[in-house]
DNA sequence: AACCGCTTGTGAACGCCTGAACAAAGTCGC
DNA sequence: GCGACTTTGTTCAGGCGTTCACAAGCGGTT
């Protein structure tokens, strides 16, 4: 069996694979069996070499002169981000983002499930919400423990996220999204996503800021005497 | 003195940029009149020397030997992340998710205010959210040329999102952030970011995987994080 | 069977960003 | 006034990621 060398796979690529696999996923509902890497660059939004310098990563996953198998590729693509096996996720802070993301149809298509929602608000807990009960936060350790959930996804408010954080990784979760406002600090072997919508927005205002105020004038520019008053 | 040029500050530093203003709106509101690089960086969860490497592209802004001033860098970091002003934006598919964002009030406090909310669904048109009354999509055009807003979030699905980008940048919108798992193509002089909630979730399953399949591989073990874009 | 067109896979150059060390500069204590 | 301490701003090197360009390989065709 020839073994399939794991190397090291850049985060960035990483993303992108998962841009991919969407992609390819369409392609197979729409009875595609075969793809090039500059039909699928184009769908994705990226350039064609470094879409298959991406899939290189796996090994040879193409038919040179063909292309790539849409089912084959997708296939691979999927065991190599995590596998078939549906990923237990619990949500804290069932509030306006938390529901709208606890009744997303998306994520279980790709294998996320929430397992559990989680609130301190009486007035939140016991409503029912994309088809789970939002429990007491006090249920957080039992919950975790219970269904074996490895993400936790974070909406409560910004005051409150690293308490949440700290007791999600002590319950053994070791994968966290955070959309609160806040810089999460925890213990080596956990990751942290951070989701900044906010930061999203006023990259945007820069840019355009950029664009009208003085475009490209200075670009080239290299000079090393920093020393003098400009 | 002629005022400092801007020189050309990497997208990556500008998406730090807004952290660390958050971090210093919050510690003007403590009260606090200095604060260190180091203090601020593990604030902003990242390290001291790019901190000051980041700053250093809008030109001095600390004393040597005390540290920064809270207030003097936030003015200045808000200037140079798009002025005071309030920029418009408009909000299109107002479903789960685009409720939840016309609802955040950490938006308008940062100079982001929703101008406009647009949807196609009879049922939802009409609706109060956040202050606003839905109105229907076929309104875009007129909205945006009254507004004059700059910027434009799409939350509609997937297989809408492309068309309402066309329209939005036939209207003068020349920054859009985009919610909708698709690539949107826009001509040159458009900026788009992209929030693709999945590909989080996904990177997290892989690097999961990753830790429990070959853990003495990796070497560079980082200590507190935080991914960014990207 | 051999050629030809097409596409993949990869090597190498380039540019960007990150992390650490060092010098400049300002303040506080005496 | 002067020295020493603190903290910034900058420079340097290293790693990572992206892009280009081309050789290698496969299918179809004659
Ligand atoms: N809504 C948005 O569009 C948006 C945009 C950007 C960032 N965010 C961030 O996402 C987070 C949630 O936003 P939101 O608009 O949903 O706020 P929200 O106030 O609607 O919801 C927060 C929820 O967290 C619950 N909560 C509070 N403390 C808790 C605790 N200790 N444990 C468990 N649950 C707790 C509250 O009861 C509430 O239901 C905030 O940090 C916000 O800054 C939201
Ligand atoms: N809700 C989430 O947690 C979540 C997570 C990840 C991605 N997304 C993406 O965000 C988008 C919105 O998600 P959602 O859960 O809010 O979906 P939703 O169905 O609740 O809302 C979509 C809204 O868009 C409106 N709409 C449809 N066509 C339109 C058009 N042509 N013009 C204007 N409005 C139109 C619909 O009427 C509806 O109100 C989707 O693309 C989804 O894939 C959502």
């Amino acid at each position: 069996m020839p073994e399939s060398r794991p190397r090291i796979v850049p985060e960035a690529t990483v993303a992108r694979l998962a841009v991919y696999l969407r992609v390819l996923a369409g392609l197979a509902d729409g009875g595609r069996s075969h793809v090039s890497s500059g039909e699928l660059a184009s769908a994705a939004g990226v350039n064609p070499a470094g879409l298959r310098k991406d899939l290189s990563y796996l090994g040879p996953c193409g038919v040179r002169g063909v292309g790539y198998s849409v089912a084959g590729l997708r296939d691979r693509l999927t065991d190599a981000l995590g596998g078939e096996r549906s990923r237990a996720c619990v949500l804290v802070g069932i509030g306006r983002l938390g529901s709208a993301l606890a009744d997303y149809s998306g994520f279980a298509s790709r294998g996320f499930q929430f397992v559990g929602l989680l609130d301190t608000d009486p007035a939140t807990v016991g409503h029912q919400v994309g088809g789970l009960t939002v429990r007491p936060v006090a249920e957080l350790e039992g919950l975790v423990a219970e269904t074996q959930a490895t993400i936790g996804v974070i909406t409560t408010p910004a005051d409150v996220a690293q308490s949440v954080c700290d007791r999600l990784v002590a319950a053994g979760v070791r994968s966290i999204l955070n959309f609160a406002p806040v810089a999460l600090s925890v213990p080596a072997g956990v990751d942290v996503r951070k989701v900044d919508l906010s930061v999203e927005l006023q990259v945007l205002a820069f840019l355009d800021q950029q664009r009208d105020g003085v475009p490209p004038v200075l670009a080239p520019v290299r000079a090393t005497a920093q020393g003098g008053v400009r």
